[in-house]
RNA sequence: GGAAAGGUAGCUCAGCCGGUUAGAGCACGGCACUCAUAAUGCCGGGGUCGAGGGUUCGAGUCCCUCCCUUUCCA
């Protein structure tokens, strides 16, 4: 029996998961569900990535500890994933006493064999916040393009790299201020030290093609030190000899894999060292995005090795999520999150859309809305769960129980000696080939039962025997089927397993056919997608998501989508769609002193809005009144609820100088476009 | 800027080391059936395989250039 030990990425604890999220972990679980099935000793560990600045700050901003925040945003997370039916075999947290033990010991080992060494860094460091910035923190002018406004590390106009010291006008994100330029000690893994082990790593099949090609690149240009500790104020742990210096997150963040496990070994009386001592026999998979690769490719196993640990069996890494052929990026606020789609759609749906469409290489997986609604509604409705509801009235009105024989051993064994083949495209990650096979054998159970007719078998009493036949060959094919999707589709899986009173469990269980005995009454085993759905999905409160833009003109100027910051055109001005709005409520928020919460009717549709204007109206003078608002803004999670949108209005530099709500002449009603 | 992946029917995708009239599902049209969640079956229309060069007896498949999309760059 292989004894297999599976993660996925640690999702960072400042925010909702998303669906880019719920890719990864919907490809990670049909994984291991399938390598369960198959009677595999095989554990899903997870956990919170907890540290950093970014927690650090996101923490001050909403007045609270980052314990408090981290832990509030877990118990998010974890139900998000609960909800996606992702089943984790423990869900830990970098910030745990595991993690400091495993963060400890690691770096107390590397340390000892010489791999860390230390130098002076030079880096922005805001006088007013008193902390040194992340790259990600200044902002400023571009040094190559001159475009305004751009991160610390790279220009989102022209795609230049550079260094926050190069940046025209740098300012700090956190207090506005400008940024001086401070040196202090910074501790390094000597990544270099491993080459040579990364490079034989290589030369096994741990990596797909596309990642050995970046990793080559990587070689090409120098393995470079890699800078893991940072200053404080800093929310993480403590270096130890090391007063004020902290370990960078992307240092705890791996070994949280290890912490997690190690939770569980305590929980369930695993051998940790079994499964981790150099040398193991066991597997260790990481299923990563290709965005972490370095890190998962090149850091993580020289700090495994470095510390005296095994290497990973392998690294998979999958492309990113775009939505209707756009980018979906957390920072433009384009995207959709985890919770928002299951408010409107259950799981299952998206988890076969994206079976169906995931391969084993890196390229980027696209979801289109229409596409998800029509491959469900036509494969899982119209061909699978078809094939049962169509044969399970013959069974019953035979007694509830399948004949004795299957009409058709030759036709069963086509389907249930797929097995083995499509159990190796799941195992290989090529779920799309693996579902395009099973729907394919599913095209052959229907065509079983058309064929057959056993309709009009059953008219005839005489023949009723045969009918059952047909049906008892019809349910076991979709008991074959259903066993191929329960990695995919587990609660439909379990659903089917009550109807034909067996549970679906194992893999090879098809090798037997389910014969004379009794099945349970049929119950619809899955909804058809209503297009309604989706669109109120991506209405009501929903972020913007982009529709696929037309086809661009072979001949086309460059994309005018990527212009000079600072000046708006036309097709700017066109994003914001600007509405008047009328205030049916307006109310006080609890917790917050500035903060009002607007009920606004748009005309076809009431939006919530929170707005910073408590201090210039009372609530009661703004009922009725109108106003105008961005309806399309991302919405936003508060403390006190979302806020679908942003009331306009004029203002000073400061609050003193009062605050003026915009409002249209008399004559306009809700809903009316502002343009 | 450097790099990677992709661009095949209206949509989503298969097409392995180049080889006969380029495939599937969905959508669309026709027919059949009525057991089934207007499901299923049969038949059919539909593609200058991003553009242009080149190699070859022969290229969606190899090489070069360009265009577009997505992504990565410690």
């Amino acid at each position: 029996m292989r004894k297999i030990l599976v993660t996925s990425a640690l999702p960072y604890a400042n925010g909702p998961l998303h669906l880019g999220h719920m890719i990864e972990a919907v490809q990670t679980d049909i994984w291991v569900r399938l390598q369960k099935m198959l009677g595999h000793d095989c554990l899903y560990v997870c956990a919170e990535d907890t540290h950093g600045t970014p927690i650090m700050i996101r923490a001050q901003g909403e007045g609270i500890t980052p314990e408090a925040l981290i832990a509030r945003v877990a118990a998010e997370h974890a139900r998000d994933y609960a909800d996606f039916l992702v089943e984790h075999d423990q869900f830990h947290s970098t910030h745990a006493p595991e993690n400091r033990h495993h963060v400890e010991t690691m770096y107390a080992r590397l340390r000892d064999a010489g791999y860390i060494t230390r130098r002076p860094v030079r880096q922005a460091y805001d006088e007013s916040a008193g902390m040194f910035l992340p790259d990600r923190y200044v902002r400023g002018g571009c040094p190559n393009c001159g475009a305004a406004d751009q991160y610390g590390d790279s220009c989102e106009n022209c795609g230049a790299t550079y260094s926050p010291a190069d940046l025209v006008n740098p300012v700090s994100t956190v207090s506005g201020s400008t940024p001086v330029w401070r040196e202090s000690d910074h501790i390094f893994f000597r990544l270099g030290a491993f080459e040579e082990m990364l490079r034989e790593w290589l030369a096994t099949d741990a990596l797909q093609p596309g990642v050995r090609a970046k990793l080559a690149e990587w070689f090409e240009a120098g393995l470079k030190d890699w800078d893991i500790s940072r200053d404080a104020p800093y929310f993480g742990f403590e270096i130890p000899g090391e007063p004020g210096k902290y370990f960078y997150v992307w240092f705890d963040a791996p070994i949280g894999y290890l912490a997690s496990f190690t939770a569980l070994c305590r929980r369930t009386g695993r051998d940790f060292d079994e499964y981790l001592r150099a040398g193991s026999r066991t597997e260790l998979y990481h299923f990563i995005g290709k965005d972490i690769s370095y890190f998962h490719t090149l850091f993580w196993p020289a700090v495994l090795a470095g510390s005296g640990y095994r290497k990973p069996t392998a690294v998979y890494v999958h492309g990113f999520l775009t939505v209707n052929g756009q980018k979906m990026s957390k920072s433009r606020g384009t995207f959709i999150t985890a919770r928002h789609f299951l408010d409107h759609l259950p799981a299952e749906p998206l988890r076969y859309y994206f079976a169906a469409k995931l391969g084993p290489d890196l390229d980027d997986i696209d979801l289109n809305f229409d596409d998800l609604v029509a491959r469900v509604n036509s494969d899982i409705v119209g061909k699978l769960v078809n094939i049962a509801s169509r044969c399970a009235g013959f069974v019953a009105r035979s007694g509830g129980t399948l004949a004795a024989a299957l009409p058709d051993p030759a036709l069963y064994e086509q389907l249930a000696g797929a097995r083995g083949r499509i159990a190796a495209l799941f195992d290989a990650r090529d779920y799309a080939a693996a579902v395009r096979e099973v729907m394919l054998l599913a095209d052959r159970a229907n065509q079983y039962v058309d064929h057959h007719k056993p309709w009009a078998l059953a008219k005839d009493p005489a023949r009723a025997a045969e009918a059952l036949g047909i049906a008892t060959q019809g349910v076991n094919l979709f008991r074959v089927l259903m066993t191929y999707l329960a990695p995919v589709l587990p609660s439909i899986a379990e659903a089917a397993g009550r109807f034909l009173g067996v549970p679906i469990e194992r893999w090879d269980a098809v090798a037997t056919p389910l014969l004379g005995v009794a099945i349970n009454e049929f119950r619809p085993l899955a909804t058809r997608i209503d297009r309604k759905q989706v669109d109120a999905m991506l209405s009501v409160g929903a972020p913007p998501v982009p529709v696929a833009p037309p086809p661009a003109p072979s001949a086309s100027p460059a994309s005018p989508a990527r212009n000079a910051a600072g000046v708006a055109d036309i097709k700017d001005f066109a994003k914001l769609d600007l509405r008047v709005a009328r205030v049916v409520a307006a109310s006080t928020v609890d917790g917050s002193d500035k903060l009002l919460r607007l009920e606004l009717d748009v005309g076809d549709a009431q939006r919530t809005v929170f707005s910073g204007i408590r201090a210039a109206y009372e609530p009661a003078q703004l009922t009725g009144r109108l106003v105008l608002m961005i309806a399309n803004l991302a919405p936003r999670k508060m403390r006190f609820g979302t806020s679908e949108g942003m009331v306009l209005c004029a203002g000073g530099k400061d609050d003193a100088q009062g605050l003026f709500l915009l409002s249209p002449d008399s004559g306009a009603v809700p809903g009316m476009k502002v343009t």
